[in-house]
DNA sequence: ATTGGGACCTGCTCGC
DNA sequence: TGCGAGCAGGTCCCAA
């Protein structure tokens, strides 16, 4: 699903495509998942992109923005010219530009389009919690947030309002890479397995980037031009269950955390 | 207040 | 073989 590297992956692919565009039409197949007027971004030009936690955002040249969420099954697929293929039977909402079209599929309808001034945008991001990448994103910051909480860790890191980006995949995988167990509650961490895990965030969110997102089995998740991402090679728990760990053999286990799939080494994290 | 669970959707898998 | 139940997961919303 659509989380912080394959969100950043979109926006890179993106920035190339269409900075310096204008936007010539916003056509809405669906409504409920499209808000604003496309009055206020016709004929404007796209100045850059940025992302914040899971959410792109598509800047105008008057200050006007789209915030973009994909939720699970939302695609971004940027054509330069026609394509045969689109729009597609998931297609909701089709953006045309002077010289090309992004088409917005999202099977499952829970992604949206919403067009924001400034003040509303601001307004919007500023209750999602610090960047992984920033500085913000400390130990110490860590540690008062778990130790507010007996959650099993695995749910904290899935908090926006927290930690801004991860998602199941990612939150699986660093506590994984960490060495901890998905169900240990946040303020049982020591200051070692802080520092481990905000490392392993780090170096996982980096990989998946990397390896440009993951397109696993079961996702839908693909680059701007069609293509999927790689990351998914390089899983060592995410959908691992009942195979062998890859660090110590045992056997990788699958539990439900909060109405999650989590996978984990049940000798690797305690 | 915090936390847990259902709702939102659709397509796929699994079991009867 | 056919069909329905269950599942998948990001986020919001409501209830306990």
């Amino acid at each position: 699903m659509p989380e912080l590297p394959e969100v950043e992956t979109i926006k890179r692919y993106l920035n190339k495509a269409i900075v310096g565009q204008k936007i010539a039409e916003v056509e809405v197949l669906s409504k409920k998942q499209f808000s604003g007027r496309a009055k206020d971004i016709r004929g404007t030009k796209v100045i850059g992109l940025e992302r914040r936690a899971k959410h792109l955002i598509v800047n105008f040249d008057n200050a006007n923005s789209l915030l973009i969420h994909l939720k699970m099954t939302g695609q971004l697929v940027w054509t330069p010219r026609a394509n045969a293929d689109l729009p597609g039977k998931t297609t909701r909402i089709i953006i045309r530009f002077d010289k090309g079209t992004l088409f917005f599929n999202d099977m499952r309808k829970f992604g949206w389009i919403r067009i924001l001034n400034k003040d509303q945008l601001d307004q919007e991001l500023k209750r999602y919690g610090p960047e992984p990448f920033s500085k913000d994103f400390s130990i110490k910051y860590l540690q008062s947030i778990f130790q507010k909480t007996s959650k099993p860790i695995k749910t904290v890191l899935l908090d926006q309002e927290k930690i801004a980006g991860l998602g199941n995949i990612y939150a699986n995988e660093a506590l994984f890479e960490a060495k901890i167990n998905p169900r240990k509650p946040a303020k049982a961490l020591n200051q070692k397995e802080i520092s481990r895990l905000k490392q392993a965030i780090v170096y996982v969110l980096k990989q998946g980037i990397k390896y440009e997102g993951s397109s696993a089995a079961d996702e839908v998740y693909i680059k701007p031009d069609g293509s999927a991402g790689r990351y998914q090679q390089h899983f060592l728990v995410y959908q691992k269950q009942k195979q062998k760990c890859q660090k110590c053999g045992a056997t990788i286990k699958r539990v439900n955390l909060g109405g999650r799939g989590t996978f984990f080494c049940p000798k690797c994290q305690v």
